[in-house]
DNA sequence: CCCGGCTTTGAGGTGGTTCTGAGATTCAGT
DNA sequence: ACTGAATCTCAGAACCACCTCAAAGCCGGG
């Protein structure tokens, strides 16, 4: 059991009735490090992968008020592409095939093993991370398609434009020296007032804490390393 | 347990899901002037190559959670160009190509002979070196991307823009005499006091200690050869 | 058109850096 | 040991890079 203390947005969305086995599924991933929400109806679970992002949803196929097979269909109908793992009561082939075609990218037989789910869903998650583009930020990671940073302690921070430009510059290259002047002439006028790099590194501390870029005085500035 | 060691000196990360080797491995290493961090499975030695700088990356091919070759390859479709060597059981010829296939630099069979491993670690350490940009300043390295230099004892410190410019003409070339007056008209302005070098030299011995900067009394000064 | 967030400017403060100069110390030659 | 020159040490002043942040202009969505 690898808790990994610090990567820590990890979400998970479980839609079970189940009410044992869910709070077993829901202690069960927590231990491993995850965060989780559970949906005890298909109508919760549609509306709570509707409303917030997660890394990936684990979906009874059975469930009340709209089943999980057509709970997902409608999220992909919605484009929603979070990483869906689907449970099933039954062995039956024709069931599992079902689950592919409405777009689960797993699914998994009850029941299971608790050592196999977790390596599933641990499968899904990595592929979630592989498939946004990520970029590391020190502890954190940039997250490219959404324009907003995923923190260490699992905070994401919305970046406007000018915010977001500057943290990627700097974070494609971890490590190096930004000289202030290329960074100014490369993201902004060259009418621009002498001190406009400054005031967006100072906006991004504000937002990111201070740990994460570094003044190397009289050159530039550096993404942290730690 | 990973073991969080500041990696301020040359870093090495070793990804070994067998603990007594990983241990071997890391003492022997430790013993060689080395800060060793220990990833125990796949998903924390990704982790952990991300989200830190080293000069050498040690990889067992077989690790749980991913494998070592897709540790590999991930790592390098991200852009990681860390030095990389493999460890595999197999003596498989097929094994070693798919290790050097994914981007590895160098691989060595287990069993291996510790000195061996050390001789490789070193070579694969020195071409690093050779690609950050370090210039020997005694027993450090002036780093020249970072505009800091790396004592002896792992201690980095920041140096002024004077300060690096200075140690820099004399660490280019080591042994050799540069007059005062030489250096005083290449760095400073005609206008600027006699002793403005030696108020610099001065700066320097302080921050990195006496040995490093040795006078040649009526001529000038020199990097310590040692 | 109005509002709210984003962008940009610029003023003011802080602290590190540069540089001078002067006294203390070391050294070579006598 | 003596002496003058070279060098070391260091405090203080001026300077400059950087930080902080308020305020004004800009721009797009409701």
């Amino acid at each position: 059991m690898t808790q990994d203390s610090r990567a820590e947005p990890p979400g998970l969305l479980v839609m079970e009735d189940d009410g044992e086995l869910a709070g077993m599924l829901a202690g069960l991933l927590r231990g491993n490090g995850y965060a989780v929400d559970v949906a005890e109806d298909g109508q919760r679970g549609l509306h709570l992968a509707l409303s917030r992002r997660y890394n990936v949803m684990l979906i009874d196929r059975r469930l009340p008020a709209i089943d999980g097979l057509e709970v997902l269909i409608r999220l992909r109908r919605r484009g929603v592409t979070t990483r869906a793992l689907m449970l099933t009561a039954l062995g039956d082939l024709a069931d599992r095939v079902d689950g592919l075609n409405a777009g689960a990218d797993d699914y998994l037989v009850k029941p299971f093993e608790v050592d196999e789910l977790v390596a599933r869903v641990r499968a899904l998650d990595r592929r979630f991370l592989d498939e946004a583009q990520l970029v590391p930020v020190g502890d954190g990671f940039l997250d490219m398609s959404l324009h907003e940073a995923a923190l260490p302690d699992g905070r994401r921070v919305a970046l406007s434009r000018r915010e977001f430009e500057l943290l990627r510059v700097l974070a494609v290259r971890p490590g190096a020296i930004h000289p202030r002047n290329q960074l100014r002439s490369r993201l902004f006028e060259d009418t621009s007032a002498e001190s406009i790099v400054d005031t967006y590194v100072y906006y991004l501390r504000r937002k990111l804490g201070s740990g994460v870029i570094r003044t190397v005085r009289g050159f530039g500035y550096q993404i942290g390393t730690l």
